[in-house]
DNA sequence: GCAATATATTCCTATATCGGAATATATTCT
DNA sequence: AGAATATATTCCGATATAGGAATATATTGC
């Protein structure tokens, strides 16, 4: 069966570790025309360009055309979806009395995971 | 240059509905062996293997043997990184003083999603 | 040891995806 | 109109990824 593609998903969206970058340089909340971005980030305009259209399917920015620019904005409610959903596990970390294990479980995990991806 | 792969990192291992699927299982705390997962999905075993692999390898499960089983366990700190970060963005909707603004504000934007999607 | 069960792995195919390069399409300026 | 600028799109090659099918690898029970 033939393979179905969800980066129109926010979850998907915000998976590429490029597009966060660009999610946090509008992350301000004010307009960014491409070029912009495109100078805050060490990347090639196309790829951006194609990025942010990845990001505007999924709704996370929006553009408008103002002049010869085209003006990217966040839509920080499309992130709301991942908010929710990571939310229900939020008691894992927070009800957690001790502070401490807490730190330890996490580096113990962050080793796992490293050891993991070295035997891959 | 090579692309290079960022399925270990917890946004991409998200990032799949079936992993979010397996996820919604192990979210009870419970521990599940692989056959009670595949059970509770509709999914044939070496798929729900091989995301519980990819979970793994971003530190999302854990898995002990015991006896002919393997059993998978929520590592929920792990989604921990992704709740930080999308926490940032919060105050957008939180902040929000006109609840049925904000309602609007978000049906507006699924719309144009659907709309992008359809023009895709 | 052999059958049964549980799980992982390998092989395969179709498709998705990223980024580079080149090019196309506006839009503004002179 | 023609040059310059901004941005998108197309084409391409390399790689990643999902899932099916078949198979391999435990582990348990007899």
């Amino acid at each position: 069966m033939t393979r179905r593609s969800h980066s129109a998903d926010v979850f998907s969206a915000i998976a590429e570790p490029r597009r966060r970058e660009v999610v946090a340089v509008l992350a301000d909340g004010q307009e960014y025309a491409v070029n912009e971005i495109v100078l805050r980030m060490k990347m090639a305009q196309p790829a951006v360009s194609k990025h942010l259209n990845a990001l505007r399917k999924a709704g996370v920015v929006t553009v408008v055309k103002r002049g010869q620019h085209r003006m990217y904005r966040l839509e920080a409610l499309a992130l709301k979806p991942v908010h929710d959903w990571v939310r229900g596990f939020e008691r894992y970390w927070t009800h957690q009395v001790d502070q401490i294990k807490q730190r330890a479980e996490q580096k113990a995990l962050e080793r796992l995971i490293r050891l993991d991806k070295d035997k891959q």
